[in-house]
DNA sequence: TTTCAATTGTTCGTATGCCATGTATTATGC
DNA sequence: GCATAATACATGGCATACGAACAATTGAAA
């Protein structure tokens, strides 16, 4: 037995699973200070930059499905960060709105990416090592997401 | 307003956790077909390697907690594909060991490395970008996991 | 050896993720 | 203009993940 290609030290996908989990898990203490999850953490990202975004294209953006999205905003609205309101336009959207409690929360979280970036540097890694793997990441995401749809 | 630091494309963590999520969706048509999820095939990996192994000692070499793997394993050995047993030299530990079910998923699997190595090939991607970013993965478990105990 | 700390699992509660399904609304083809 | 398909969300169910708290057991120090 003992196949080479079933050993858990030849599996690139695992290691980027437990990467994801590492880094979001060093982003936990900083993000709990805010009152926010990782994921609410994405989300906020996008409405900063844009506010005013219907549940499907946060999903779209994220790379998640909708039903992920549904409760994670109405936990936001439970919060008081985000409202939802209806797109007059076309009744079957859902529009996410940052409240001022949201928006407030914008500057709080400016620092978060410098303290991870220290919290790396001090685990010995170089901003290299991490930014290196960049152009890798975007072409899978890319390629993966283009594979699907033509499914 | 507009930190540059909290926008959605500026950040590696999203790419990492994207990723992972995409490619254990490509996982998922296969290792349904044979009962098992994509975690409980990280298991397995392990058990088809060691068979008998604690409960901690699987968790640590997936960097879960082990209140994650106690449900998991609870699934499992309803499943039919595991069973526990206590330790006689040391009665807080948990062994899980393969049953013959378990054991015969691992010819079934053999062939499961392969056909995402077609899946991400039919993506467009070439073996060289995904293996490229492996050793940077390595490195930054490594120094994460250090940095972690050191707390 | 006896008390106290550390280790190992488990249980509980909360937050994702995602499949399958359902509902409301809009777009489209005829 | 109308039947039908497509779209946008929501709901229900299941499987992770993980923090917190706890029980059982072992190790270690006084």
């Amino acid at each position: 037995m003992a196949y080479e290609q079933l050993k858990l030290d030849n599996q690139v996908c695992f290691r980027l699973y437990a990467v994801a989990r590492l880094i979001i898990q060093g982003y936990q203490p900083f993000l709990s200070k805010l009152g926010i999850t990782y994921t609410q953490y994405l989300v906020l990202m996008l409405l900063w930059e844009h506010d005013e975004m219907p549940v499907n294209d946060i999903a779209k953006r994220l790379l998640l499905e909708t039903n992920t999205m549904t409760p994670l905003i109405k936990r936001m609205e439970a919060d008081g960060i985000v409202v939802r309101k209806k797109d007059e336009k076309d009744a079957r959207k859902s529009i996410v709105c940052l409240t001022p409690k949201g928006r407030s929360i914008e500057a709080e979280a400016a620092n978060v990416p410098l303290c991870l970036s220290r919290e790396l540097r001090e685990a010995g890694l170089t901003e290299k090592t991490v930014m290196d793997i960049v152009p890798s990441l975007d072409e899978i995401i890319d390629k993966m997401c283009k594979r699907e749809k033509q499914k």
